[in-house]
DNA sequence: AATACACTTAGCAATATGGCTAACTAAATT
DNA sequence: AATTTAGTTAGCCATATTGCTAAGTGTATT
């Protein structure tokens, strides 16, 4: 997984990982906190934080023995766009298929 | 992996899959078509064109011999929809806190 | 000083993923 | 009818992923 999009999709494909993103898009979080809601062990829960940290979505600072996560916007714009990208040509192509579609009209009967 | 989101992240979590989607964006291909430039062995891509397929983003039809597939947009625009979703969560929140700096910027000195 | 709290590390097990080769089916082409 | 082409099926192997438990570290709290 060397591109960025690989391990950003990758991230985003597990549920656990996402409910911790939609958590952290309104606000930081403890690492106590983000578990709470999840019935999995902590170190396991743990593991799918490191995942997001190594990512770059998710960063965090500890202090004293609070480790404090926030959300990194970049990645998620950056897989914005590229999903951005993908339908702007899709979506050119389709549009030239009715125009072309269109200029045929004239010839009808 | 049950939820639609799970496989569309997942999916594209792989270049090989990604270069098929911005393959498929600029029309229909057939599976050796679309197995050209990858240099991994035609089973080994057909795997990835069936991810894609069960995950909903890529139909094909088969006729003759050729199998034709093409691109079905509606997960790509699911995925960008959560995105947006946690962007605009993400961006009113900091909206918010800007607004809060500057409401106490009135009480400054 | 002792205990409780908030992580953290180490290591195990089961399943999923991504690559391969070999062999097969069915549709064109010659 | 024989051969080539396009895709398919089956099965093997290595590594990655996702869950667990047990035990350890460092920081508050009592």
């Amino acid at each position: 997984m060397t591109h960025p999009l690989d391990s950003f999709f990758g991230a985003m494909s597990d549920p656990t990982r996402r409910a911790v993103i939609e958590r952290l898009a309104s606000g930081p979080a403890s690492v106590s906190e983000l578990h709470a809601p999840h019935k999995m062990a902590l170190p396991t829960f743990m593991r799918h934080l490191k995942v997001l940290e190594e990512t770059g979505i998710v960063r965090s600072i500890k202090k004293g023995r609070v480790r404090t996560c926030h959300i990194e916007p970049e990645p998620l714009i950056a897989a914005q766009g590229w999903l951005a990208w993908q339908k702007e040509i899709w979506e050119n192509r389709l549009d030239s298929m009715d125009a072309v579609a269109a200029s045929l009209e004239q010839f009808k009967d």
